[in-house]
RNA sequence: GCCCCUAUAGCUUAAUGGACAAAGCCGCGGCCUUCUAAGCCGUUAAUCCAGGUUCGAGUCCUGGUAGGGGCACCA
């Protein structure tokens, strides 16, 4: 934003150290702490401690810093937009022409709109796989973790200018779903599901596994079904298509209602055999080792890579059998990816921390066999969401929050909530606000942490709908939007202000926050964590409830309203655009 | 045994190696005849321990302590 002017410094910096012959380190600027004004600072530490270990000036450091950077201070004069500069505590801190800086960002985020903080076409692929949810099985709070991250991660990477392909890959074969099918085939058959498709899947599951439990003999009819399904009897793969069938169009309605698109699916079923080849491959190549009858088909890796320390462990490809476990379809699945886009940059999958060893193992695998792609794939590992008393949630133990309760409850609890806060909102209205602001603070609990931490759920913080929370985030943009509605200018066309006055600390930090908002785009892009943008959002939100609080904006007198106006528009925008980044919807009224 | 992750205020969490460690919740005290009080303002309180690297460490390295997870035919 600042390029620039930034480069006019540098360009004067570089110039004085030549001159004087100071070993000048790299240059990195930051933000001056708050103090009221703009601008930017470098420091000198890095240079001065070079220039004493090189045998110059013997003195402390950060008095030679500080030497420096009152040097360079008189160097400075007269550059345009520049409106003083400091030297303190080794620092050389340049500050902004206020008027003019507000000016910018205020012009820049109302004209972007939408696409304010949005990345130049970076011309890169890459690939967002999440969610993977299982066939056949319950869909709760636990499974929720995935959705929403690599959702919001998707939509960020998009955002900061990636191409981004949003893949899911549903496990829709397995010894769980065998179990599944042969429940509903001895005990449910010709039911149809109910209304909560996912839930009515998952009782099904519940049941079988519970049966088996009680009489483990019946096992041996689960693997007689197995044996047909490996056959592929037409009767078991109707049944299968028609079942798996009903949890996708349960997960269909979860992700419409989340919210969540995909570009691509692929199935786990159907990377069986094409994995089983890969797996012969690999034994011809000398990397896998097949151990069968009597074992497995192994990769030794730490061997092949002569580790001293079990690092890599051993990889099972196959079972002794010969039928695949999910190693010798994830196998597969990475080449399938690169077959359909061959131009991609990064495959990322979006996987909870427990399969870290499992995801490092296939991918080093495929690399050893000379698979370069496989250096693309990159495993983003989240921690689960637990119960309070770090209770993992499992469909089997029955420690579960069914998600479309959990919704449902949300979107409930939201409604009472708007009803006695704006007892003015129509039936439609009600129910549009409920559902934002139920999902919304739903969903920012899991995104406002650090991927690696445990999100530990309880019903009362997460239907708190206040504090740092989405709907605080919401309520800022409806008051925006308010303010804008009553001075009639919804359209953001608005008379272009000078912001010619002096600014309330308010605006200064508004403006700054806004300011900010591109770069926060690209650092959680980079780092591939939505936690940098539901903090900055929350700043945002934050910023603006305090300028609210201290600046009048239609009752100011014209040229200030105008400024006002001007920021009020272009903090609304910013917090759209945040929470959008966070698949939460910005309402208009609440 | 080996590998990985985590440790910041009473609780939940922030902090590109940089200036005074920042919020929310809880508690206490203020603020609605003024753009929606789902709000604002004030207030107490923290970097697990010991070394090291560095001009500078919550952040990097080593070793501990505590908690969690993973390690051959589960997913």
């Amino acid at each position: 934003m600042n390029e620039q002017l930034q480069q006019i410094i540098e360009q004067k910096i570089k110039a004085y150290c030549e001159a004087n012959a100071i070993p000048l380190a790299a240059l990195k600027w930051m933000p001056i702490p708050f103090s009221g004004e703009w601008g930017m600072s470098t420091s000198f530490f890095q240079t001065a401690a070079d220039e004493i270990r090189a045998g110059g000036a013997k003195k402390p450091v950060p008095a030679r810093a500080q030497e420096i950077a009152d040097a360079l201070k008189g160097q400075m004069g007269g550059v345009e937009g520049v409106s003083r500069v400091d030297a303190v505590k080794g620092y050389l801190n340049v500050y902004f022409e206020t008027a003019a800086y507000a000016r910018r960002v205020a012009s820049d985020a109302i004209a972007s709109r939408a696409d304010f903080g949005r990345g130049a076409p970076k011309g890169q692929r890459l690939m967002v796989e999440f969610s993977q949810p299982n066939t056949h099985k319950a869909f709760h709070v636990g499974h929720l973790r995935s959705a929403i991250l690599g959702d919001s991660l998707a939509r960020i990477l998009d955002f900061a200018g990636y191409d981004v392909v949003r893949a899911n890959y549903p496990g829709d074969m397995g010894l769980h779903v065998i179990r599944w099918l042969w429940a509903y085939m001895k005990y449910h058959n010709g039911e149809e599901p109910e209304a909560d498709i996912t839930n009515w899947m998952g009782m099904v599951y519940s049941d079988a596994t519970k049966r088996l439990e009680e009489n483990p003999e019946l096992e041996a009819e689960v693997r007689a079904l197995y044996a047909r399904w490996d056959r592929r009897d037409p009767d078991v793969v109707a049944l299968w298509e028609k079942t798996r069938q009903w949890s996708l169009v349960g997960f269909d309605q979860m992700y419409d209602l989340l919210d969540i698109k995909f570009h691509k699916y692929y199935f786990n079923s159907e990377e069986e055999q094409p994995g089983k080849e890969i797996v012969a491959e690999l034994v011809k190549r000398g990397i896998a080792i097949d151990e069968r009858p009597e074992g497995p088909v192994i990769v030794k890796l730490d061997d092949l890579l002569g580790n001293k320390n079990e690092k890599f462990r051993v990889l099972v490809v196959l079972r002794s059998d010969g039928t695949a476990l999910y190693a010798t379809e994830d196998l597969s699945l990475v080449l399938h990816k690169f077959r359909d886009y061959p131009d991609m940059v990064k495959s990322i999958y979006v996987v909870d921390v427990r399969q870290s060893l499992h995801f490092t193992q296939v991918f080093k695998t495929l690399e050893l066999a000379g698979y370069e792609d496989a250096k693309k794939c990159a495993h983003v590992a989240y921690e689960l969401v637990t119960l309070p008393g770090n209770v993992v949630m499992s469909s089997r133990e029955g420690t579960v929050v069914l998600l479309e309760n959990l919704i449902r409850e949300a979107i409930e609890r939201a409604k009472e909530e708007a009803k006695k806060k704006n007892p003015n909102l129509g039936e439609e209205q009600l129910n549009a606000v409920a559902k934002a602001v139920g999902l919304g603070a739903l969903k920012y609990p899991l995104l406002a942490r650090e991927n690696a931490k445990i999100v530990t759920f309880d019903w009362q913080s997460a239907l708190d709908f206040n504090g740092q929370a989405a709907p605080y985030i919401q309520y800022a943009h409806v008051r925006c939007n308010s303010i804008l509605r009553k001075a009639g200018v919804e359209t953001l066309n608005v008379k272009r202000s000078t912001f010619d006055y002096a600014l309330d600390p308010s605006e200064i930090e508004l403006i700054e926050a806004i300011s900010r908002f591109p770069a926060e785009v690209q650092r959680a892009a980079e780092e591939y964590k939505p936690l940098v943008i539901a903090s900055h959002g929350y700043e945002v939100a934050r910023t603006f409830a305090s300028f609210y609080d201290k600046c009048p904006v239609i009752q100011a007198e014209e040229n200030v309203r105008a400024a006002r106006l001007e920021l009020v528009m272009a903090a609304k925008q910013t917090m759209a655009n945040a929470l959008s980044l966070l698949g939460i919807q910005a309402p208009e009224v609440m």
